[in-house]
DNA sequence: TCTAGTGACGAACAGCGTTCGTGTCAAGTA
DNA sequence: TACTTGACACGAACGCTGTTCGTCACTAGA
């Protein structure tokens, strides 16, 4: 989406415009900033302060572009939403391109850090996030499923797709805090750590936990993620009327 | 200003017999006072000083007791989860039960105000999460779940309700800081606002969503987590092993 | 009665988001 | 070309946060 609208190569008339004294602030110098930032030290380290050290500035400079930090992050949301991709939809498809477009944006969210701690902590109205919301509903609704279930199954969808994220980001932040070096390593450490935890309980109280530890620590993220996400899909399978909608094909099932 | 040393009111626990001099600091003094702000103020207001404040000290006498905010927030996610109310376990009807649950479950995360902030900033492992972990796990177990795949949903069960608590914490959060008088109202002028948005979408490029606005809003936070929980459950009928014994029911769809 | 030790706590540190007032430069107008 | 205007940059400050250090009062044990 921002391919087009963008032109960024205006090389006639700015380039050597380079006035140092007054840096050409803008807000989306300041998303930039901020996104790098996130993805270089993490949601914590991300603050108006941090953000005008990196610009050479104070942080007041930031406020004549952005209204604050709230909507920094919605911003820098949006931003990385704008890198998910999707194919044209094709409603006969309907269940395996859902599927497709919860792992094409749990990657995305995946790949920024704790991007996901933002998504959570606002309601995101950007353009991008409207264009998925768009292409979600549009599938479902084509797929021959409700208006109103279809917006009810997209919000849950993006729930649970944020909600896991935002999970993971956490690990990931306490993994920064902890200054470990690797991911691996961390995360061998906290499953440990918890297995540890579980087979410690007293077992005539708790049988079930402390009697299928090794099953319980088997899956990890992406496993967790998809089985979840398998749930959804089933569920809504269920729901879906059984023929397509559609005025050609009319299957005997 | 700000001579006021003297502690007005400690209306929640004040010690009667002992000497104001040694108010008696405990760990669960200081959970109970940090719960009774979240409640009445909400989480932003919940800091170590506030807590402090009420108990009538300084911030560093908390943290002989408490090794910080965050052990804080844990232990009052707990006590929370205290509250939740579990029947016998019976898992010839795991469905009913499970459903009885997340509702159950999410009932008292509502009830806190926006304590289910904390509940995801965590990773709980207090002794009722581990209560509540240990009769979910028998419970889909005892139905003739594979324990790998019980662990997996009591994990993503676990998500949901968290997630969708976190989500309307946020609205509770926002309310709070609009000075909103009634959860009515500002839910009303919030739902009002996004359809306005909406509605100016460009429907050329937005048709599925500028021409079912109504059916995006229709729903409310009550319908929209029974309706996750739905598909949730669902997926997980489809994949739970037939009965073993008595009862079958043949599914009419 | 003396001593040891534990918990309470004032003060301070480093950092945060945000606002105010002022300064300075670029573009528009005469 | 000279003047005006207005938007933007930014130093400083306010009030807040979590946390730590050093000290001090008090109580329990000898």
């Amino acid at each position: 989406m921002g391919s087009d609208t963008d032109v960024p190569p205006p090389p006639w008339r700015t380039p050597p415009r380079k006035a140092q004294r007054r840096p050409q602030l803008s807000q989306d110098l300041i998303v930039e900033t901020g996104l790098a930032i996130l993805d270089a030290e993490g949601l914590d380290a991300l603050s108006m302060r941090r953000v005008a050290q990196v610009l050479g500035t104070g942080p007041a400079s930031l406020y004549a572009h952005v209204s604050g930090k709230d909507e920094l992050l919605e911003l820098i949301y949006d931003q990385v939403l704008g890198e998910v991709r999707l194919p044209a939809p094709d409603p006969a498809r309907w269940q395996e391109q859902l599927r497709a477009y919860a792992e094409e944006m749990h990657r995305v969210l995946a790949g920024h850090a704790d991007v996901a701690r933002a998504a959570l902590a606002g309601i995101p109205t950007g353009p991008n996030a409207v264009r998925l919301a768009e292409y979600v509903l549009g599938l479902l609704i084509e797929a021959g499923m409700p208006p109103r279930e279809a917006s009810l199954a997209l919000d849950r969808l993006t729930l649970y797709i944020s909600g896991d994220a935002f999970e993971g980001s956490l690990h990931y932040a306490r993994m920064r805090a902890a200054d470990q070096p690797a991911v691996e390593t961390y995360f061998h450490r906290y499953v440990d750590q918890v297995a540890t935890y579980f087979r410690s309980l007293p077992p005539e109280r708790f049988p079930y936990i402390s009697g299928n530890v090794d099953a319980m620590i088997a899956d990890g993220g992406e496993a967790r993620f998809r089985y979840g996400l398998d749930l959804l899909l089933a569920g809504l399978a269920a729901r879906m009327p059984p023929a397509p909608a559609d005025h050609r094909e009319r299957g005997g099932r």
